[in-house]
DNA sequence: TGTACATCAGTGAACGCGCGTTCACTGATGTAC
DNA sequence: TGTACATCAGTGAACGCGCGTTCACTGATGTAC
């Protein structure tokens, strides 16, 4: 028929979005490795053998998922970085993309955090991929700022390293407060004051 | 016969060790949730009903696993404790006490790791109670230190949360490392730096 | 010290169940002419 | 536009297997006298 995907085919990649949605559903209380084929196909309305016209295995589907969860966060990323403020500014606005990502992805941020050291090796190789990737692409961004003159590339990319595992650390906090109101703010205003500190320990580095 | 003990109880907690050894062995490679009853009571030996004269279920043996695992980390914290040198000093101390712990205890740390956001409930609560805690007391020290004079206690807390998170970070990259020694070296290269720049946001706290 | 009884850690058989994977199939969609 | 054939997403039955849990049991250890 029309040639912009065809009717097979676009049933197909529908079904494979059921799978994922399925999959991420049933992630949320508990982990990859004792989610079942079948119950996964259950979820969706499907015969158990058809899962394997979309993918040879659940690891497959895991990593699937992996690239469907940093797409989202892409995505949000973005959104700081085209904003150009005084730090301060930047500070609050980076904590208040983590809270908003939680909030809005909780399920694939929550995916990312069970399985990052999981029991499932090519789901955590392709979470590890993809968070090295964020930490190169943020060192790229600080080299390019005012105040890092200077620096050796070696003190810039640590410093982008512990940017990320702050940021994660808190975006797993957020996670654990599971929506109660008080303890996320609990939580952003310490992440605040602790990119404040680190921002300090930044500007004071070269005299240090 | 001897009232140190007792035969009996002497060998069934001996037993119990044994389960509690092959389920940390067992969870090297997979997540306690995919970990069976079967499975363990085979790599001890022992028929699987007599896993219920022990535990619950494998819920309960990963809770008894979150106390030894953290029973290994107190003792190495006690020693950068007891240890009072210059603040450089303590900055390498604690990293070199972060890598011996993952070197000696890595089967240990691996599990804390893996399901402190895995998929089962109660021995995620466990270890979450017991990280808490573990903030709790460095928080109590650093109160203690000429460094926080002056600070609102709830700095002092952020600045405690900071570390461990911190610490956290840096131990699962050593895990991740697997025994590569030129990675290895890597994160603990980073790892000063990153507490060396913490070091010098805390000098600069209260003048920021 | 010896005897009679109690305790209880570990055994072994049995159960019903859901699992992942295979395979020949169906019937709607797609293609060639 | 119509026909004949190809493709292939999803079906449904079948398989062997290991799972968690129960239960009556055995025999070494412990206790009372």
């Amino acid at each position: 028929m029309s040639h912009t995907l065809g009717t097979r085919q676009a049933q197909k990649q529908q079904t494979r979005q059921s799978l994922l949605d399925a999959g991420l559903r049933l992630l949320e209380h508990q982990s990859l490795s004792s989610v079942g084929l079948r119950e996964v196909t259950r979820e969706v309305g499907i015969t158990p053998s058809a899962f394997y016209r979309h993918f040879r295995d659940l690891s497959e589907l895991g990593v699937a998922l992996v690239d469907e969860s940093f797409g989202s966060l892409r995505v949000m990323v973005r959104t700081i970085r085209s904003e150009r403020a005084a730090p301060d500014e930047v500070i609050d606005r980076t904590v208040d993309v983590i809270a908003e990502y939680v909030r809005l992805h909780r399920a694939h941020f929550r995916f990312l955090a069970r399985e990052r050291h999981g029991g499932v090796q090519p789901v955590r190789d392709a979470i590890d991929a993809r968070f090295r990737q964020f930490a190169d692409d943020l060192a790229r961004d600080l080299a390019a700022q005012p105040e890092s003159e200077g620096w050796d590339p070696q003190d810039v990319r640590m410093l982008a390293d512990l940017y990320v595992d702050h940021t994660v650390s808190t975006a797993a906090a957020l996670l654990d407060a599971d929506g109660d109101a008080a303890a996320e703010q609990r939580i952003t205003a310490t992440a605040r004051r602790q990119l404040r500190l680190i921002s300090l320990g930044r500007r004071h580095w070269l005299r240090g």
